[in-house]
DNA sequence: GCCCAGAGAATTGTGCACAATGTTGCGCGC
DNA sequence: GCGCGCAACATTGTGCACAATTCTCTGGGC
Protein backbone atom coordinates (compact mmCIF):
# COMPACT_ATOMS: atom_id res chain seq x y z
CA UNK A 1 0.00 0.00 0.00
CA UNK A 2 1.95 3.15 -1.27
CA UNK A 3 1.26 6.72 0.33
CA UNK A 4 -0.95 8.17 -1.44
CA UNK A 5 -3.36 5.62 -1.14
CA UNK A 6 -3.06 5.79 2.91
CA UNK A 7 -4.04 9.18 2.79
CA UNK A 8 -6.75 8.84 0.94
CA UNK A 9 -8.10 6.17 3.62
CA UNK A 10 -7.34 8.61 6.58
CA UNK A 11 -9.29 11.19 4.63
CA UNK A 12 -11.75 9.01 4.41
CA UNK A 13 -12.23 7.21 7.88
CA UNK A 14 -15.97 9.83 7.90
CA UNK A 15 -17.78 9.51 4.03
CA UNK A 16 -16.02 12.07 1.83
CA UNK A 17 -17.65 15.40 1.67
CA UNK A 18 -17.66 17.18 -1.35
CA UNK A 19 -14.51 19.82 -1.11
CA UNK A 20 -14.34 22.42 -3.92
CA UNK A 21 -12.43 24.92 -2.33
CA UNK A 22 -9.16 25.84 -0.44
CA UNK A 23 -11.62 26.48 2.42
CA UNK A 24 -12.96 23.22 2.57
CA UNK A 25 -9.48 21.18 2.51
CA UNK A 26 -8.00 23.95 5.21
CA UNK A 27 -11.23 22.44 7.04
CA UNK A 28 -10.80 19.16 7.02
CA UNK A 29 -6.71 19.18 7.24
CA UNK A 30 -7.09 21.19 10.55
CA UNK A 31 -10.29 19.07 11.74
CA UNK A 32 -7.41 16.28 11.00
CA UNK A 33 -4.88 17.05 12.88
CA UNK A 34 -6.68 18.74 15.74
CA UNK A 35 -8.24 14.91 16.67
CA UNK A 36 -4.98 12.98 15.45
CA UNK A 37 -6.07 11.39 12.80
CA UNK A 38 -3.05 12.49 11.49
CA UNK A 39 -0.08 12.09 13.47
CA UNK A 40 2.44 14.58 14.25
CA UNK A 41 5.56 13.90 11.50
CA UNK A 42 3.19 12.48 8.96
CA UNK A 43 4.34 13.59 5.34
CA UNK A 44 1.50 16.25 3.57
CA UNK A 45 1.99 15.34 -0.15
CA UNK A 46 0.61 18.25 -2.13
CA UNK A 47 -0.65 15.26 -5.25
CA UNK A 48 -1.31 13.23 -2.57
CA UNK A 49 -4.03 15.91 -1.83
CA UNK A 50 -5.04 16.51 -4.75
CA UNK A 51 -6.40 13.21 -5.11
CA UNK A 52 -7.59 12.71 -1.85
CA UNK A 53 -9.73 16.30 -1.94
CA UNK A 54 -9.89 16.59 -5.64
CA UNK A 55 -9.39 19.73 -6.16
CA UNK A 56 -5.86 21.42 -8.10
CA UNK A 57 -2.56 22.02 -6.38
CA UNK A 58 -3.18 25.43 -5.77
CA UNK A 59 -5.91 25.25 -3.58
CA UNK A 60 -4.16 22.30 -1.62
CA UNK A 61 -0.87 24.46 -1.46
CA UNK A 62 -2.89 27.76 0.00
CA UNK A 63 -4.44 25.21 2.36
CA UNK A 64 -1.27 23.77 3.38
CA UNK A 65 0.15 27.21 4.05
CA UNK A 66 -2.56 28.63 5.88
CA UNK A 67 -2.04 25.70 8.16
CA UNK A 68 2.07 26.42 8.16
CA UNK A 69 1.44 30.04 9.56
CA UNK A 70 -0.91 28.16 12.05
CA UNK A 71 1.67 26.15 12.80
CA UNK A 72 0.24 22.98 12.24
CA UNK A 73 2.22 21.74 9.58
CA UNK A 74 5.92 22.28 8.68
CA UNK A 75 7.10 23.04 5.32
CA UNK A 76 10.95 21.55 4.88
CA UNK A 77 12.21 23.48 1.58
CA UNK A 78 12.20 20.76 -1.07
CA UNK A 79 11.03 18.09 0.93
CA UNK A 80 6.67 18.69 1.60
CA UNK A 81 4.97 19.40 4.07
CA UNK A 82 4.58 17.76 7.61
CA UNK A 83 2.35 17.86 10.29
CA UNK A 84 3.97 19.94 13.18
CA UNK A 85 5.57 18.03 16.05
CA UNK A 86 5.91 20.59 18.65
CA UNK A 87 8.97 20.67 21.11
CA UNK A 88 9.03 21.54 24.89
CA UNK A 89 10.11 25.31 24.26
CA UNK A 90 7.56 25.83 21.79
CA UNK A 91 5.01 24.05 24.18
CA UNK A 92 6.04 26.69 27.17
CA UNK A 93 5.41 29.38 24.78
CA UNK A 94 2.40 28.32 23.24
CA UNK A 95 0.93 28.20 27.15
CA UNK A 96 2.30 31.17 27.96
CA UNK A 97 0.76 32.98 24.97
CA UNK A 98 -2.76 31.59 25.99
CA UNK A 99 -2.13 33.00 29.32
CA UNK A 100 -1.80 36.18 27.98
CA UNK A 101 -4.45 36.06 25.44
CA UNK A 102 -6.88 34.71 27.41
CA UNK A 103 -6.58 37.00 30.43
CA UNK A 104 -8.22 39.67 28.01
CA UNK A 105 -10.57 37.40 26.67
CA UNK A 106 -11.63 36.94 30.06
CA UNK A 107 -11.72 40.36 31.17
CA UNK A 108 -13.77 41.54 28.63
CA UNK A 109 -16.18 38.81 28.39
CA UNK A 110 -16.25 38.92 32.52
CA UNK A 111 -16.92 42.55 32.04
CA UNK A 112 -19.67 42.18 29.50
CA UNK A 113 -21.25 39.18 30.10
CA UNK A 114 -24.94 38.90 29.42
CA UNK A 115 -27.53 36.12 29.95
CA UNK A 116 -27.67 34.24 26.41
CA UNK A 117 -23.82 33.94 26.92
CA UNK A 118 -23.71 32.34 30.10
CA UNK A 119 -26.17 30.04 28.96
CA UNK A 120 -24.22 29.23 26.11
CA UNK A 121 -21.10 28.26 27.72
CA UNK A 122 -23.44 26.62 30.46
CA UNK A 123 -24.55 24.37 27.23
CA UNK A 124 -20.99 23.55 26.36
CA UNK A 125 -19.99 22.46 30.15
CA UNK A 126 -22.83 20.30 29.73
CA UNK A 127 -22.75 18.58 27.03
CA UNK A 128 -18.94 17.97 27.87
CA UNK A 129 -19.84 16.78 31.18
CA UNK A 130 -22.52 14.37 29.36
CA UNK A 131 -19.80 12.95 26.97
CA UNK A 132 -16.88 12.47 29.76
CA UNK A 133 -19.43 10.74 31.88
CA UNK A 134 -20.54 8.47 28.35
CA UNK A 135 -17.01 7.39 28.39
CA UNK A 136 -16.21 9.50 24.36
CA UNK A 137 -13.20 11.15 26.20
CA UNK A 138 -12.06 12.87 22.16
CA UNK A 139 -15.40 14.38 21.98
CA UNK A 140 -14.79 15.84 25.34
CA UNK A 141 -11.60 17.00 25.45
CA UNK A 142 -12.92 18.65 21.57
CA UNK A 143 -15.85 20.27 23.61
CA UNK A 144 -13.05 21.22 26.50
CA UNK A 145 -11.22 23.12 23.95
CA UNK A 146 -14.10 24.75 22.46
CA UNK A 147 -15.27 26.30 25.51
CA UNK A 148 -12.29 28.85 25.34
CA UNK A 149 -12.83 29.35 21.50
CA UNK A 150 -16.64 30.00 22.70
CA UNK A 151 -15.54 32.46 25.05
CA UNK A 152 -13.06 34.30 23.35
CA UNK A 153 -15.64 34.91 20.39
CA UNK A 154 -18.31 35.76 23.07
CA UNK A 155 -15.44 38.51 24.07
CA UNK A 156 -16.75 40.45 20.68
CA UNK A 157 -12.80 40.52 19.73
CA UNK A 158 -12.38 38.72 16.43
CA UNK A 159 -8.15 38.97 16.11
CA UNK A 160 -7.60 38.03 20.26
CA UNK A 161 -10.85 34.87 18.80
CA UNK A 162 -8.85 34.03 16.30
CA UNK A 163 -6.10 33.88 18.36
CA UNK A 164 -6.70 31.39 21.23
CA UNK A 165 -8.97 28.99 18.32
CA UNK A 166 -5.56 28.55 17.10
CA UNK A 167 -3.40 28.28 20.31
CA UNK A 168 -6.42 25.94 21.18
CA UNK A 169 -5.69 23.83 18.64
CA UNK A 170 -2.01 24.01 19.19
CA UNK A 171 -2.55 23.03 22.93
CA UNK A 172 -4.25 19.78 21.49
CA UNK A 173 -0.93 18.71 19.50
CA UNK A 174 0.41 19.42 22.61
CA UNK A 175 -1.36 17.50 25.11
CA UNK A 176 -1.83 14.43 22.30
CA UNK A 177 2.17 14.63 22.29
CA UNK A 178 3.40 14.83 25.79
CA UNK A 179 2.87 12.21 28.63
CA UNK A 180 -0.28 13.41 30.83
CA UNK A 181 0.04 13.23 34.40
CA UNK A 182 -3.25 14.51 35.91
CA UNK A 183 -5.31 12.90 33.16
CA UNK A 184 -7.52 15.76 31.97
CA UNK A 185 -9.72 15.88 35.75
CA UNK A 186 -9.68 19.52 36.89
CA UNK A 187 -10.95 21.08 33.55
CA UNK A 188 -14.76 20.81 34.06
CA UNK A 189 -14.75 22.57 37.75
CA UNK A 190 -12.59 25.29 36.65
CA UNK A 191 -14.91 26.06 33.71
CA UNK A 192 -17.85 26.16 36.05
CA UNK A 193 -16.46 28.16 38.44
CA UNK A 194 -15.15 30.54 35.65
CA UNK A 195 -19.03 30.89 34.15
CA UNK A 196 -19.86 31.89 37.98
CA UNK A 197 -17.47 34.67 38.29
CA UNK A 198 -18.00 35.91 34.99
CA UNK A 199 -21.96 35.94 35.62
CA UNK A 200 -21.93 37.91 38.43
CA UNK A 201 -19.09 40.21 36.64
CA UNK A 202 -16.11 39.35 38.75
CA UNK A 203 -13.25 40.53 36.52
CA UNK A 204 -10.58 39.73 38.98
CA UNK A 205 -11.41 36.54 39.84
CA UNK A 206 -12.35 35.34 36.49
CA UNK A 207 -9.28 36.02 35.32
CA UNK A 208 -7.37 34.58 38.00
CA UNK A 209 -8.92 31.74 37.86
CA UNK A 210 -8.46 31.21 33.98
CA UNK A 211 -4.79 32.07 34.25
CA UNK A 212 -4.48 29.19 36.66
CA UNK A 213 -6.88 26.86 35.08
CA UNK A 214 -4.02 27.07 32.23
CA UNK A 215 -0.95 26.98 34.20
CA UNK A 216 -2.93 24.02 35.49
CA UNK A 217 -3.33 22.14 32.33
CA UNK A 218 0.22 23.01 31.49
CA UNK A 219 1.86 21.73 34.90
CA UNK A 220 -0.17 18.34 34.27
CA UNK A 221 2.21 17.55 31.39
CA UNK A 222 5.05 16.29 30.84
CA UNK A 223 7.41 18.59 29.12
CA UNK A 224 10.69 16.52 29.40
CA UNK A 225 8.83 13.21 28.51
CA UNK A 226 7.68 13.39 24.82
CA UNK A 227 5.60 10.44 23.25
CA UNK A 228 7.13 8.12 21.34
CA UNK A 229 5.95 9.09 17.41
CA UNK A 230 6.41 7.85 14.34
CA UNK A 231 10.07 7.64 12.84
CA UNK A 232 9.63 10.17 10.10
CA UNK A 233 9.55 12.74 13.18
CA UNK A 234 12.90 12.24 14.13
CA UNK A 235 14.04 12.98 10.44
CA UNK A 236 11.79 16.36 10.58
CA UNK A 237 13.76 17.06 13.86
CA UNK A 238 16.54 16.57 12.45
CA UNK A 239 16.45 18.77 9.37
CA UNK A 240 14.93 21.54 11.09
CA UNK B 1 1.33 54.18 -19.24
CA UNK B 2 -0.64 50.50 -18.30
CA UNK B 3 -1.56 50.05 -14.48
CA UNK B 4 1.34 47.07 -14.73
CA UNK B 5 4.07 49.10 -15.77
CA UNK B 6 2.69 51.68 -12.88
CA UNK B 7 2.73 49.10 -10.36
CA UNK B 8 6.12 48.09 -11.32
CA UNK B 9 7.03 51.78 -10.35
CA UNK B 10 5.42 52.19 -7.01
CA UNK B 11 7.64 48.81 -6.20
CA UNK B 12 11.03 50.74 -7.53
CA UNK B 13 10.77 53.48 -5.48
CA UNK B 14 13.73 51.79 -4.00
CA UNK B 15 15.96 50.08 -6.40
CA UNK B 16 14.72 46.84 -7.24
CA UNK B 17 16.74 44.11 -5.20
CA UNK B 18 16.72 40.41 -6.34
CA UNK B 19 13.60 38.27 -4.86
CA UNK B 20 14.01 34.76 -6.00
CA UNK B 21 11.57 33.29 -3.67
CA UNK B 22 7.86 33.99 -1.39
CA UNK B 23 9.21 35.28 1.70
CA UNK B 24 11.04 37.96 -0.20
CA UNK B 25 8.50 38.98 -2.27
CA UNK B 26 6.13 38.75 1.13
CA UNK B 27 8.54 41.23 2.92
CA UNK B 28 8.65 43.71 0.30
CA UNK B 29 4.75 44.09 -0.10
CA UNK B 30 4.76 44.06 4.13
CA UNK B 31 7.08 46.50 4.02
CA UNK B 32 5.27 48.93 0.83
CA UNK B 33 2.18 48.39 2.23
CA UNK B 34 2.47 49.49 6.00
CA UNK B 35 5.06 52.38 4.70
CA UNK B 36 2.02 53.23 2.72
CA UNK B 37 3.76 52.93 -0.72
CA UNK B 38 0.80 50.88 -1.62
CA UNK B 39 -1.92 52.54 -0.34
CA UNK B 40 -5.10 51.07 1.17
CA UNK B 41 -7.72 49.90 -2.25
CA UNK B 42 -4.94 49.34 -4.41
CA UNK B 43 -5.40 46.36 -6.41
CA UNK B 44 -2.47 43.90 -6.61
CA UNK B 45 -3.02 41.64 -9.38
CA UNK B 46 -1.22 38.11 -9.62
CA UNK B 47 0.20 38.82 -12.99
CA UNK B 48 1.23 42.17 -12.51
CA UNK B 49 3.41 41.51 -9.18
CA UNK B 50 4.83 38.23 -11.64
CA UNK B 51 6.30 41.00 -13.55
CA UNK B 52 7.46 43.26 -11.24
CA UNK B 53 9.41 40.45 -9.41
CA UNK B 54 10.55 37.93 -11.64
CA UNK B 55 8.80 35.00 -9.88
CA UNK B 56 6.36 32.89 -10.53
CA UNK B 57 2.74 32.80 -9.50
CA UNK B 58 2.91 30.41 -7.58
CA UNK B 59 5.03 32.55 -5.19
CA UNK B 60 3.27 35.45 -5.53
CA UNK B 61 0.01 33.49 -4.92
CA UNK B 62 1.45 32.26 -1.52
CA UNK B 63 2.77 35.90 -0.41
CA UNK B 64 -0.54 37.22 -0.55
CA UNK B 65 -2.10 34.64 1.04
CA UNK B 66 0.31 35.10 3.83
CA UNK B 67 -0.77 38.69 3.52
CA UNK B 68 -4.27 38.00 3.34
CA UNK B 69 -3.94 35.76 6.46
CA UNK B 70 -2.36 38.66 8.36
CA UNK B 71 -5.28 41.61 7.28
CA UNK B 72 -3.27 43.39 5.35
CA UNK B 73 -4.52 42.23 2.25
CA UNK B 74 -8.47 41.40 1.29
CA UNK B 75 -9.08 38.62 -1.03
CA UNK B 76 -12.14 39.81 -2.76
CA UNK B 77 -13.00 36.11 -4.67
CA UNK B 78 -12.58 36.25 -8.43
CA UNK B 79 -12.02 40.08 -8.47
CA UNK B 80 -8.45 40.25 -6.61
CA UNK B 81 -6.16 40.96 -3.55
CA UNK B 82 -6.59 44.34 -2.52
CA UNK B 83 -4.62 46.65 0.20
CA UNK B 84 -6.73 46.32 3.36
CA UNK B 85 -8.93 49.40 4.52
CA UNK B 86 -9.89 48.25 7.66
CA UNK B 87 -12.40 49.71 9.79
CA UNK B 88 -13.66 51.61 12.90
CA UNK B 89 -14.68 48.08 14.16
CA UNK B 90 -11.60 46.41 13.18
CA UNK B 91 -9.27 48.98 14.47
CA UNK B 92 -10.82 48.85 17.59
CA UNK B 93 -10.49 45.62 17.93
CA UNK B 94 -6.88 45.76 16.94
CA UNK B 95 -6.31 48.21 19.99
CA UNK B 96 -8.07 46.13 22.25
CA UNK B 97 -6.01 42.94 21.38
CA UNK B 98 -2.58 44.99 21.39
CA UNK B 99 -3.30 46.23 25.20
CA UNK B 100 -3.72 42.35 25.97
CA UNK B 101 -1.54 40.68 24.42
CA UNK B 102 1.21 43.53 25.32
CA UNK B 103 0.09 43.82 28.44
CA UNK B 104 1.66 40.24 28.16
CA UNK B 105 5.04 40.71 26.68
CA UNK B 106 5.68 43.86 28.77
CA UNK B 107 4.72 41.86 32.20
CA UNK B 108 7.51 39.18 31.17
CA UNK B 109 9.52 41.36 29.96
CA UNK B 110 9.62 43.55 32.86
CA UNK B 111 10.27 40.25 34.67
CA UNK B 112 13.27 39.39 33.33
CA UNK B 113 14.99 42.41 31.70
CA UNK B 114 18.65 42.19 31.75
CA UNK B 115 20.97 45.10 30.74
CA UNK B 116 21.40 44.14 27.44
CA UNK B 117 18.23 44.09 26.69
CA UNK B 118 17.53 47.13 27.97
CA UNK B 119 19.83 49.06 26.34
CA UNK B 120 18.70 48.07 22.83
CA UNK B 121 15.36 49.53 23.70
CA UNK B 122 16.92 52.65 24.68
CA UNK B 123 18.62 52.80 21.72
CA UNK B 124 16.13 52.53 19.89
CA UNK B 125 14.02 55.12 21.67
CA UNK B 126 17.43 57.27 20.91
CA UNK B 127 17.31 56.46 17.28
CA UNK B 128 13.79 57.71 17.22
CA UNK B 129 14.01 60.79 18.83
CA UNK B 130 16.46 62.27 16.20
CA UNK B 131 15.28 61.25 13.74
CA UNK B 132 12.08 63.15 15.18
CA UNK B 133 14.97 65.93 15.68
CA UNK B 134 15.83 66.33 11.76
CA UNK B 135 12.59 65.89 10.63
CA UNK B 136 12.43 62.22 9.32
CA UNK B 137 8.91 61.33 10.66
CA UNK B 138 8.39 58.29 8.44
CA UNK B 139 11.41 56.99 9.51
CA UNK B 140 10.71 57.88 13.53
CA UNK B 141 6.75 56.29 13.38
CA UNK B 142 8.69 53.56 11.82
CA UNK B 143 11.45 52.66 14.95
CA UNK B 144 8.27 53.83 17.53
CA UNK B 145 6.43 51.24 16.39
CA UNK B 146 9.87 48.77 16.12
CA UNK B 147 9.61 49.24 19.50
CA UNK B 148 6.99 47.62 20.63
CA UNK B 149 7.94 44.86 18.07
CA UNK B 150 11.31 44.84 19.58
CA UNK B 151 10.09 44.70 23.11
CA UNK B 152 7.87 41.55 22.06
CA UNK B 153 10.99 39.75 20.79
CA UNK B 154 13.02 40.67 23.66
CA UNK B 155 10.05 39.15 25.61
CA UNK B 156 11.47 35.84 24.62
CA UNK B 157 7.95 34.59 23.27
CA UNK B 158 7.64 33.73 19.77
CA UNK B 159 4.01 34.05 19.46
CA UNK B 160 3.41 36.96 21.31
CA UNK B 161 6.27 38.70 19.68
CA UNK B 162 5.19 37.33 15.89
CA UNK B 163 1.11 38.91 17.03
CA UNK B 164 2.68 42.14 18.22
CA UNK B 165 4.53 42.30 14.85
CA UNK B 166 1.21 41.89 12.55
CA UNK B 167 -0.49 44.21 14.85
CA UNK B 168 1.62 46.68 14.87
CA UNK B 169 1.71 46.87 11.09
CA UNK B 170 -2.29 46.91 10.92
CA UNK B 171 -1.73 49.53 13.57
CA UNK B 172 0.13 51.55 10.92
CA UNK B 173 -2.50 51.09 8.33
CA UNK B 174 -4.99 52.34 10.65
CA UNK B 175 -3.23 55.72 11.98
CA UNK B 176 -3.05 56.33 7.89
CA UNK B 177 -6.38 55.77 7.93
CA UNK B 178 -8.10 57.91 10.19
CA UNK B 179 -7.80 61.52 11.14
CA UNK B 180 -4.79 61.75 13.93
CA UNK B 181 -5.66 64.53 16.48
CA UNK B 182 -2.94 64.85 18.71
CA UNK B 183 0.32 63.87 16.31
CA UNK B 184 2.40 61.52 18.06
CA UNK B 185 3.81 63.65 20.50
CA UNK B 186 3.10 61.33 23.51
CA UNK B 187 5.39 58.10 22.36
CA UNK B 188 8.11 59.14 23.56
CA UNK B 189 8.37 60.10 26.84
CA UNK B 190 5.96 56.54 27.12
CA UNK B 191 8.90 54.47 25.94
CA UNK B 192 11.06 55.97 27.48
CA UNK B 193 9.42 56.02 31.23
CA UNK B 194 8.56 52.44 30.09
CA UNK B 195 12.09 51.08 30.21
CA UNK B 196 12.82 52.90 33.29
CA UNK B 197 10.19 50.74 34.77
CA UNK B 198 11.53 47.50 33.02
CA UNK B 199 14.61 48.54 34.24
CA UNK B 200 13.88 48.58 37.75
CA UNK B 201 11.60 45.38 37.46
CA UNK B 202 8.37 47.42 38.45
CA UNK B 203 6.10 44.95 36.63
CA UNK B 204 2.92 46.00 37.66
CA UNK B 205 3.80 50.04 36.52
CA UNK B 206 5.31 48.53 33.52
CA UNK B 207 2.28 47.03 32.43
CA UNK B 208 -0.08 49.47 33.57
CA UNK B 209 1.77 51.99 31.57
CA UNK B 210 1.73 50.35 28.20
CA UNK B 211 -1.91 49.65 28.42
CA UNK B 212 -2.23 53.34 28.98
CA UNK B 213 0.49 53.82 25.92
CA UNK B 214 -1.85 52.26 23.55
CA UNK B 215 -5.15 52.96 24.85
CA UNK B 216 -3.59 56.96 24.54
CA UNK B 217 -2.65 56.49 20.87
CA UNK B 218 -6.22 54.60 19.96
CA UNK B 219 -7.71 57.91 21.93
CA UNK B 220 -5.85 59.99 19.54
CA UNK B 221 -7.07 58.66 16.72
CA UNK B 222 -10.76 60.32 15.21
CA UNK B 223 -11.97 56.29 14.35
CA UNK B 224 -15.03 57.98 13.36
CA UNK B 225 -13.72 60.03 10.33
CA UNK B 226 -12.10 57.81 8.35
CA UNK B 227 -9.98 59.21 4.81
CA UNK B 228 -11.70 59.88 1.79
CA UNK B 229 -10.03 56.35 0.40
CA UNK B 230 -10.52 53.11 -0.57
CA UNK B 231 -13.40 52.72 -3.32
CA UNK B 232 -12.56 55.97 -4.69
CA UNK B 233 -8.76 54.37 -4.69
CA UNK B 234 -9.55 51.38 -6.73
CA UNK B 235 -11.05 53.20 -9.45
CA UNK B 236 -8.57 55.80 -9.74
CA UNK B 237 -5.84 53.58 -9.58
CA UNK B 238 -7.60 50.74 -11.89
CA UNK B 239 -8.87 53.36 -14.66
CA UNK B 240 -5.24 55.67 -14.76
C1' DG C 1 -33.68 59.77 -20.07
C1' DC C 2 -33.80 55.04 -18.17
C1' DC C 3 -33.46 50.04 -17.90
C1' DC C 4 -32.06 45.59 -19.24
C1' DA C 5 -29.47 42.31 -21.98
C1' DG C 6 -25.58 40.67 -23.96
C1' DA C 7 -20.94 40.91 -25.60
C1' DG C 8 -16.29 41.73 -24.05
C1' DA C 9 -12.61 42.15 -20.77
C1' DA C 10 -10.12 41.03 -16.81
C1' DT C 11 -8.64 37.76 -13.49
C1' DT C 12 -8.36 33.71 -11.07
C1' DG C 13 -8.30 28.36 -11.12
C1' DT C 14 -6.81 24.06 -13.66
C1' DG C 15 -4.10 20.62 -16.23
C1' DC C 16 -0.16 19.19 -18.28
C1' DA C 17 4.58 18.93 -19.43
C1' DC C 18 8.95 20.04 -17.98
C1' DA C 19 12.89 22.15 -15.15
C1' DA C 20 15.27 22.45 -10.73
C1' DT C 21 16.68 20.55 -6.62
C1' DG C 22 17.47 17.71 -3.05
C1' DT C 23 17.15 12.66 -1.43
C1' DT C 24 17.81 7.76 -1.69
C1' DG C 25 19.82 3.76 -2.83
C1' DC C 26 22.88 0.90 -5.25
C1' DG C 27 27.09 -0.60 -6.89
C1' DC C 28 32.03 -0.14 -7.16
C1' DG C 29 36.63 0.22 -5.52
C1' DC C 30 39.44 -0.39 -1.63
C1' DG D 1 33.04 -4.07 5.87
C1' DC D 2 33.19 0.86 4.47
C1' DG D 3 33.24 5.15 2.12
C1' DC D 4 32.29 7.39 -2.28
C1' DG D 5 30.15 8.63 -6.42
C1' DC D 6 26.62 8.40 -9.62
C1' DA D 7 22.22 7.57 -11.29
C1' DA D 8 17.31 7.10 -10.53
C1' DC D 9 13.59 9.01 -7.86
C1' DA D 10 10.48 12.07 -5.60
C1' DT D 11 8.71 16.54 -4.97
C1' DT D 12 8.16 21.17 -5.58
C1' DG D 13 8.30 25.37 -8.82
C1' DT D 14 7.39 27.29 -13.59
C1' DG D 15 5.26 28.33 -18.09
C1' DC D 16 1.71 28.08 -21.11
C1' DA D 17 -2.84 27.43 -22.83
C1' DC D 18 -7.42 27.23 -21.63
C1' DA D 19 -11.86 27.05 -18.71
C1' DA D 20 -14.83 29.48 -15.54
C1' DT D 21 -16.55 33.28 -13.36
C1' DT D 22 -17.67 37.90 -12.64
C1' DC D 23 -17.48 42.79 -13.53
C1' DT D 24 -18.01 46.48 -17.02
C1' DC D 25 -19.52 48.83 -20.77
C1' DT D 26 -22.17 49.55 -24.69
C1' DG D 27 -26.32 49.64 -27.29
C1' DG D 28 -31.13 48.88 -28.29
C1' DG D 29 -36.01 49.31 -26.81
C1' DC D 30 -39.32 52.05 -24.61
Amino acid sequence: MNQKTRLVGVMNQRNRPKIDDAEGAYQHLFDAIVDQRLLPGTKLTELALVEAFGIGRRMVAAALQRLSWEKLVVFIPNRGAYVAAPDADEARQVFAARIAIEAGTTEAFARAADAASIARLRDNVRQEHQLRHEGHMREAIHLSGGFHTLMAELSGNAVLADQVRLLVARTSLIVNLFENQLGLAGWHDHHEDLIAHCEKHEVEEAVFLMRDHIAEIRDALALDRRRPVSFDMVRVFATR
